[in-house]
Formats: C-alpha cells, sequence, structure tokens
DNA sequence: CATAATGGTTTCAATTCGCAACCGATCGGG
DNA sequence: CCCGATCGGTTGCGAATTGAAACCATTATG
C-alpha cells in the first residue's frame, strides 16, 4: 500500500512536525485511542473506527513498524493481538488533550459527550501548561528556540 | 476544492475524534504550531511548512470557518492576515504534547532539535497528566466512560 | 515605469482512500 | 467430523485528495 519506513521528514528539526509525520493523518491517533481503552484486534480496531480494512492494515503495520504497537500472541490461543508499547502508551497527554480541546470547543453547550475519568470515576481534570515556578504557559508567553 | 462545512463527525460522541475531524489531517496542526509561532501571512506560512498551495488555501480556510483562525486587515497596510482565535490558541497544549513526546521518541539520542522555552528562555517543563489528588494518570489507571 | 512579491486559482498527474468482493485459516456447535 | 461463522487480512477499482507547476490580478518597490 505504502511504504513503512518514514525516514525524510517534513521538517526534521521541529518535534512537533516528526511527531505528525508518525501519527498525525486521519485515522492513527483513533487506532492508538482504541488500543488505550482495550482494543486489541483487528477487528475490534475496525469495528471501532470504522477505517476501511485495507487502510486498517497499512495503519497498523507503520505504528508497529515505528515502535507504538507490538504485535505479539494472545495469551489464550494462537491469535495474533496489537498492544501498546512503551512509546505508544507514552502519547496519553496527547490523546488527553486533544479530547479536552474538544470537549471545550467540539460540542454545543449541553451535548453529550464521553468523558475520561480516573479509577474513581473522577474526571480528569484539564490539562494547564505551566513554567517550572508555576506559571501557566500558553501561546504568548513561550516560543520555539532552533536548535543550535 | 472541499466542503467546508464538517457536521458529520466520525464518531460524534468522542471529544478525541470531534477533533481530530477538524485539525487530525497532515497539514493543520503545523499550520497552527506556525501562527502560534508568529507566521500570519499566506506565503509566511507556505514557506515554513512547504505545504502545496492550493492545500494551504483549503486549510486556511477551513480553520477560519471552524474559528480557529480569523481574517482580518493587518494593522497596517491593506494586506489581510490570519491570526489565531482564542480557540486555536486554546490548541497550545496539544501542540505542546505532540512536541515533548517527538522530542522523547522521534529523536535520536543526541541529536538536536528545537526546544520550546518560556519568557526567560527557560525549557517548558514535561506534561504529566494527574487527578485531582496529584496521582499521576496514564492509560492503565484511567478509562473513558460512554456519555449518559 | 518596470519588476517583484503577495495571495491566490487552475490544471493535471499521482497518491491515497473507501468500498466491496474474495480468501485461507481457525473456531465452535451439532 | 462437518458446516457455518469469524478472523485477519488481500485484491481490484472508482472516487476523492494531494502535490507540483503554471498562470493571474493586485499591490508594493526601486
Amino acid at each position: 500500500m505504502s511504504s513503512i519506513i518514514n525516514s525524510d521528514w517534513t521538517d526534521p528539526e521541529c518535534p512537533v512536525a516528526r511527531t505528525l509525520d508518525l501519527v498525525g493523518d486521519r485515522w492513527s491517533l483513533l487506532v492508538v485511542r482504541d488500543a488505550m481503552d482495550g482494543a486489541r484486534s483487528f477487528t475490534e480496531f475496525q469495528r471501532r473506527t470504522g477505517i476501511a480494512r485495507n487502510v486498517l492494515t497499512d495503519r497498523l503495520r507503520k505504528l508497529t513498524a515505528h515502535g507504538l504497537l507490538a504485535q505479539r500472541t494472545a495469551s489464550s490461543g494462537r491469535r495474533q493481538e496489537y498492544v501498546l508499547t512503551e512509546v505508544g502508551r507514552d502519547l496519553f497527554p496527547v490523546i488527553l488533550t486533544l479530547r479536552q480541546w474538544g470537549e471545550r470547543h467540539a460540542f454545543a453547550p449541553g451535548e453529550t459527550h464521553s468523558t475520561l475519568v480516573d479509577q474513581h470515576g473522577t474526571p480528569v481534570p484539564e490539562i494547564a501548561p505551566a513554567s517550572a515556578d508555576g506559571t501557566l504557559l500558553d501561546t504568548d508567553t513561550t516560543h520555539v528556540r532552533k536548535a543550535p
């Protein structure tokens, strides 16, 4: 379908661009979202995302090739399953901030949506980026320093 | 080029999916990244991202239509410019977590990359999602609760 | 006035995507 | 053990999206 290895980056020195080169397409992050919420099998990913099967094949392979997913034999039986690696699980803050932005801006007031809760059923608080001294940070108070 | 209004969501009740419906393509988040770092003009976005001009036209229009960018007349002169709205600026945590994941996992050890710093030039600390009581949260300690 | 830059639009070829059909291997029930 | 269902894909094809380049009207600029 398409090449699995991607070693020419859109913008090699920008970490944002590199991340998007790896997971910044229409479906990869939804696959990761579902993996975080318990999906392991091809069919389960397909059912949850609604992605076309050939495209899912491609995405699972790419995510695996890039080390975000691992394919291992299911505990019982011979079936294979896809599980998040530590690298893949580390996308948690990305999925969480996407979720929180969506909750704030992509729903009409009063419209219901799913929520992320912790083990006690308590909703996860909103992420608020802050500097080391605790002051809140945003676009106006930060800037990119180019690599040396 | 393509329809500007998007009112049939991939997965209507999931905020992650809704956000990705709005900005989850190859280029939109890079446009937002550059807008956060000072780009305002068509040419400047084109130069920084390297995106094809017709696609850039489409993305700027979509981001504007969805309220992440606003098109206003530049302070001096007659030229137009694109600026982030409050909604667009609120993607800051998303861009930041994408950046931090990239820094951790998309660079070889010792490879240099740009860095996000605050007003004092101090690097922005890593985001660590935590529950209200302060315990760190990750994929294993949270789950999605479906809308009621 | 000539030239260049800006902010696009148009055209066209190449990729990518979505859909449906197909397929071999396995599972599960009778 | 046989039949049907399920799993995990692959294949083929038409449609949609993208990328590259050329073109163009409207300002700036020397």
